[in-house]
DNA sequence: GTACGGCCAG
DNA sequence: CTGGCCGTAC
């Protein structure tokens, strides 16, 4: 089976790329972060055709999450309960036996800024999560952007990024102590190597052919899970059509199901 | 030799629907109102290939007109001296020996405000622009969207509308006074049918399909000129493609040149 | 650079 | 409804 994740940036401007993207790929489970939609402006009619099961959940103006499950949902939550904000950035369902949980972490504007205390505890809130719902023997999938560049490989210009809110010692605190919970960046268990982006920022001119990006976007397992993994890749090809996304997609397979 | 007239509605979003009307029917002179584009944003390399001249006059959120020739631009004018507000509604030039005026009338919002005050004053500008300037047996042709209906029948539902900005008794007499200068309605000389729209408000739901419309763009002839004139006529094809102007183009033929 | 939403105007 | 533009966020 194939689980994927995928920040659209807006999924209005989104729909053309994801409808190939997923006819192409039909993976079981896709994660999708900032759709940038209130619920009653999700393109649902757009993905129709395809036969997913959709649980989404938006606001606004910013944020935004959706699944896209070719099994009808089951155990859906739609938003964090530690999260006072209630900030749409949290979807959960169960697929099978296995716990999917998508989220949209806050990118944390500046360094001191409320906005990345906010960052902050919300991964703290996240754990909390995991801590009392679940347990890391179960098989559960964390997926999402998680803004966080875990290792200087991560980023295209370690020094000069560091201190980033997105690459900075307390971030990456922050991820490592929700990791320790219990789970494996599925990425990273295959492919060593530097200079493997998910994200390149539109500001840098040509930043995606001059390969300058950042990898935000992650496929986290617990170890049961993880042990079924047979692989788990960057899918750049999204970034060669009209109108890309500044993100593009992460793909896990496994052997069961 | 025609020559044209066409609210282009923001001539950056229509520079597809304007190139290909261009092609395939190859004016010797087309208006254009409503460009919305100040000069330095104004798309000139997207018309670089049909070989046109282009004078054009723009600002920046409004208004904006320009003559699309395709002979050199000779004697351009780009504003109307009498207007104390420079507005960009007024570009003139000259093509062989006739005085070519394009106008984009204010508009003028509602009866009691400031705005419907200048609509009327424009119209007595131009008139005295006329007087100075050119005599009522030189070839002329004044062009444009002129915001006013003239009779009944160039409105949709004349009693609902009698009274609105575009389509009251001060603002034909306004028109009316300058025609009296010396100029006659090219399209009223060959078509003296009701029904003959050039805009439909996007407002209107339907309103094109159902041909709620009204008759507001011009091609106005001395009569020198327009005992030349063939034929004119309302194109309503530029409708039928993507992302239509509420606007279409009239076209005026003359035997001459 | 790209997207949304709110404002103004027609 | 459609357009431009502005502010905000990433």
């Amino acid at each position: 089976m194939k689980i994927a994740t995928f920040n659209v940036n807006s999924i209005r401007s989104r729909v053309e790329i994801l409808n190939a993207w997923l006819a192409e790929h039909r993976p079981q489970i896709l994660c999708v972060q900032e759709t940038k939609a209130q619920n009653s402006d999700f393109p649902l009619e757009a993905f129709s055709h395809l036969g997913y099961h959709i649980l989404f959940q938006g606001q606004k103006k910013y944020n935004g999450v959706a699944i896209f499950s070719d099994m009808p949902i089951r155990n859906a939550e739609i938003e964090l309960p530690q999260d006072p904000d209630k900030q749409a950035r949290f979807v959960k369902m169960s697929y099978n036996n296995i716990i999917i949980v998508n989220t949209y972490i806050p990118q944390g504007q500046s360094i001191k800024s409320d906005k990345f205390q906010y960052k902050l505890k919300w991964f703290s809130w996240l754990k909390d999560y995991f801590d009392k719902t679940c347990s890391p023997d179960q098989p559960i999938v964390w997926v999402g952007d998680l803004n966080v560049a875990l290792e200087d490989k991560d980023v295209y210009d370690p020094k000069k990024m560091w201190g980033d809110v997105c690459f900075c010692q307390d971030i990456q605190d922050a991820v490592r102590n929700v990791m320790n919970w219990g789970f494996v960046d599925l990425f990273r268990q295959f492919h060593p190597q530097p200079d493997q982006y998910t994200f390149w920022d539109y500001r840098v001119p040509n930043g995606f052919h001059r390969n300058m990006g950042w990898r935000l976007d992650y496929i986290m397992a617990t170890p049961k899970m993880a042990q079924q993994c047979i692989d788990c890749r960057i899918d750049k090809a999204p970034r060669g059509l009209e109108k890309p996304s500044d993100h593009t997609p992460v793909v896990a397979e496994f052997k069961a199901f």
